[in-house]
DNA sequence: GATCGATATTTGAGACTGTCAACTATAGAC
DNA sequence: GTCTATAGTTGACAGTCTCAAATATCGATC
């Protein structure tokens, strides 16, 4: 701890530019989500999911079906990939691709009443936090809660306000 | 919202089981994560890397060399996968693999000069929040920073204190 | 110091994700 | 009707990741 020349440079760089909060905040979520992700994997394989199916699961609105397109957009994704991922979670039942009856271009993608349960289940299992999100103090969570709402985007169907 | 039976059930799955913040804190980080990986993506294109050599890259401490197995779990991967990432990163010379001196089974994963300077710009840019994130008032931001310091585990050298 | 069971890394096979370019079918405009 | 744009699919390909099998080495034991 002592020659400002190199030591310095890249000690600011580890801890992602100190000076900007949000920088260093966005850091941090990366790091958290990364130390979670083995706990997240493990849970989509007890349903037999990858994590793209499992996170397309999730996107879907049981209440609701959306085109594919939408899809793609939602997951920041290319089309064909969606494609892929819809069959194999047609194939085990778990959504359906229903004709749109303005547009016999787009199919839109349903989940069908297994689908709805599992992706309840799915849901369920994948907001288990790590430990450490856990040993939080309640005040800190509820903090959490209240920052991040403001930082998410709303899910698919809402469109801030509309149902 | 009158039936209890289905409609309840759906839509405290769906809200991530409001009732305990930890719970829906952790879904929020990881919508927030997500909705931030284009970005992420892209930041890592620039540099010609994929997200799993950047993500390595940016766990590397650039002063001292860690062991394989040492990144397979700070990764949360098999070993084998980590041969091939750094295989390809030692092809760039931004790593290369340096005996232990005391158990010469081990290979210590070292950055080299520039792998170092290509990892502090790879850091810094993937620090750059999404603009959401960006948008949250300082207070907010500094918030996020305090909690989440305490949830998230020391990068690979720091161990807790250590240095 | 030879042997045995553990550990670090590598290799090869195989599944899955994800992208791109080409294709089909349909929509909407002129 | 013809033209251009869009939704979805397909096939080729690169990359990630896991598993099982191999190799080299360690540490302990006889």
């Amino acid at each position: 701890m002592s020659q400002p020349t190199k030591r310095a440079r890249a000690a600011a760089a580890a801890s992602a530019t100190a000076e900007d909060p949000a920088r260093e905040a966005w850091s941090l979520i990366v790091r958290l989500f990364q130390c979670g992700k083995a706990s997240t994997m493990a849970s989509c394989a007890e349903f037999d999911l990858s994590a793209a199916q499992a996170y397309l699961l999730q996107t879907l609105d049981p209440s609701k079906p959306v085109p594919m397109s939408s899809l793609a957009g939602a997951l920041s994704c290319d089309a064909s990939n969606v494609t892929g991922l819809v069959d194999k979670l047609e194939a085990r039942g778990f959504v359906e691709r229903q004709p749109d009856p303005n547009d016999r271009r787009v199919k839109m993608i349903a989940l069908t009443a297994s689908g709805k349960r599992v992706r309840a289940e799915v849901v369920d299992r994948l907001a288990t936090p790590p430990a450490s999100v856990e040993a939080l103090s309640k005040t800190d969570q509820e903090d959490l809660v209240r920052i991040l709402k403001k930082a998410v985007a709303p899910p698919l169907g809402r469109a801030a306000g509309a149902e």
